[in-house]
DNA sequence: CTGTTAGCGCTTTCAA
DNA sequence: TTGAAAGCGCTAACAG
């Protein structure tokens, strides 16, 4: 079953079938219906491969993440993958499983199908990894970790602008005493965020003080231990604001089995907005990181290059937006 | 880029590369280090296009889905790939969204990329898709919706095992006022948790009302609505057991709105064991079901008789186990 | 508007 | 063990 066979039941040449496939618009309306009814009683869908080979254009993208199972990554394909089929192009998702040997796979499997363009939203990926596009003239696009360049974009999550959202949330609750859970120093973004905190509470001259500063690794176990060491010394924190949401809903629990409540006795804030968010008890008020914002942009940063042939990489910035759930009260719990 | 050059570099034909490439024994572990050393050189990656036109063999599997952000797909996805990669073959997902046309869509996308077998996750899909794969040879692996034939397996979970566990659970708590709230009828699978209920409560003897039987719609918000119901009529229960979790996590928050604590003054188990049920608060209890072993049968389904070419179908029976996490307790809330 | 034909990059007989 | 060459199914000049 392939384009010959149609071509010969709609009597045409291949050519016209392959015409009318793509939609060129020099086929006779009534030819390309004879073609259609051919292809329909055949029941022949073109070999992608042959295509692919043939034309020299994949219409494929790839997006590189770190793991499926992780919250955060599920609705980010999803957006990604519908902005992609609306523009006619078809997405291989790799999961990089935080192992630089799979990662290596990964970008293996891209290289091999022609990728037209890679979306890379892990923190880790190799130098020499990066160069095995650039060096091919595939555009890229990162998730905060990249500096643009040529073919090379770069998605800029203002961080900063949503710490700043939760302690300015909380200081007009009227909390002083803000303890800040950070995430692991390896990861760029969990830095910036730490920064930011540090920076907000300076700026808005509240106490800093060492007893409010704890580091969880991003995984509600970190989160569990961080919150108990926080209520384990002399100052008590009116308000906690973790590093993520899975810190966050780590620190619920080592809240509750200390006996205090939520938000009565402590307001707590997350970042991200991962879908749990909404079905913890207390539902938690969290910084809401859009995943189909960032999908769109990384999308369209690498559609805008691989078609218009404008290879300046450019930088995108998504700024996230607080989202007050039920974690979070006046201090004193009133 | 291309074969050619590297046959070049090599000072050996392509169809010796080619042989290196696909580890073929017939050459010459000198001749093979040649070429390895030329691949290396010149950052060779074969054209996986090329290479599935030439030989016509994808590597490929086929996973479709309902909708990678349902909470019950990405570690199914995870485990999927993760085999299929060890067995040297590729994966591609698609979603369906539960829309026919994308099913659809999704369904052209495997066949356009021919590859080997689908695994077929979703409760919906037409006969004339399936009609699709069948007349092409494509071995087919279903999640319960499917009888074995020619081609097509079946991975069968044991629903009812799971609802007995349960039953037989807060039985031994003392309850006897079980509710349950069942899923859309629609849904085969949730008709089967639902029969299964109701059989075991009539074997066991144990008083059934239809005060005690409400429905939602597999989300939480439909869990919500049945647990309010459930609680406005005359007769209160002690237990209730949801049709999935979603349904028991939106239940939960009805209950705590009614002013009514879990476990002591109710008991509530869901049903799949997502991810979310561990961080609820109390963590749920819920009847497990092994997405890592569906995904397991489901590629063993179709590497077996793509492999093999027996194409009897097979049925593959998946036993869930029942989690018992902080959400039960002995009936008065012992 | 349609057909002819030469590739696309790799695999795989068939000969040597 | 290696090489030459004929496809695999489609696309895209080019010619008409």
């Amino acid at each position: 079953m392939n384009i010959k066979e149609v071509a010969r039941l709609a009597k045409v040449s291949t050519a016209t079938v392959s015409r009318t496939i793509n939609g060129s618009n020099k086929v006779t309306p009534e030819t390309a219906a004879r073609v259609r009814k051919a292809i329909e009683a055949l029941r022949y869908y073109p070999n992608t491969n042959a295509r692919a080979l043939g034309s020299g254009r994949s219409s494929l993208y790839g997006l590189i993440i770190s793991d499926i199972t992780n919250p955060f990554f599920p609705e980010l394909v999803k957006s990604f993958e519908d902005i992609a089929v609306q523009h006619g192009q078809e997405v291989l998702v790799a999961n990089t499983n935080y192992d630089p040997h799979r990662t290596e796979v990964c970008v293996g499997r891209m290289l091999q199908r022609k990728v037209d363009g890679v979306a890379i939203m892990t923190s880790e990926m190799d130098k020499h990894l990066i160069e095995e596009f650039s060096h091919r003239n595939i555009p890229l696009a990162f998730l905060d970790t990249a500096t643009p360049q040529r073919g090379i974009s770069n998605i800029r999550v203002n961080y900063a602008a949503g710490i700043d959202a939760a302690v300015e949330y909380l200081t007009e609750l009227g909390h002083t005493n803000i303890a800040f859970i950070a995430g692991p120093p390896s990861l760029i973004s969990a830095r910036i965020r730490k920064r930011a905190f540090l920076n907000i509470i300076k700026r808005k001259g509240i106490r800093l003080d060492d007893r409010l500063l704890e580091q969880g690794n991003h995984r509600t176990d970190g989160g569990h231990e961080a919150m108990r060491r926080l209520l384990n010394q002399s100052l008590r924190p009116t308000a906690v604001i973790a590093s993520n949401d899975l810190t966050a809903i780590g620190a619920m629990g080592a809240i509750f089995e200390h006996g205090l409540r939520i938000p009565q006795d402590i307001s707590l804030i997350g970042y991200d907005d991962i879908e749990l968010c909404a079905f913890t008890q207390p539902a938690l008020t969290t910084v809401r990181l859009s995943r189909q914002e960032i999908a769109r942009l990384a999308f369209r940063a690498l559609y805008n290059t691989h078609q218009t042939g404008s290879w300046d990489g450019a930088e995108y910035v998504v700024e996230p937006n607080l989202v007050v759930r039920r974690s979070t009260a006046p201090v004193g719990g009133v």
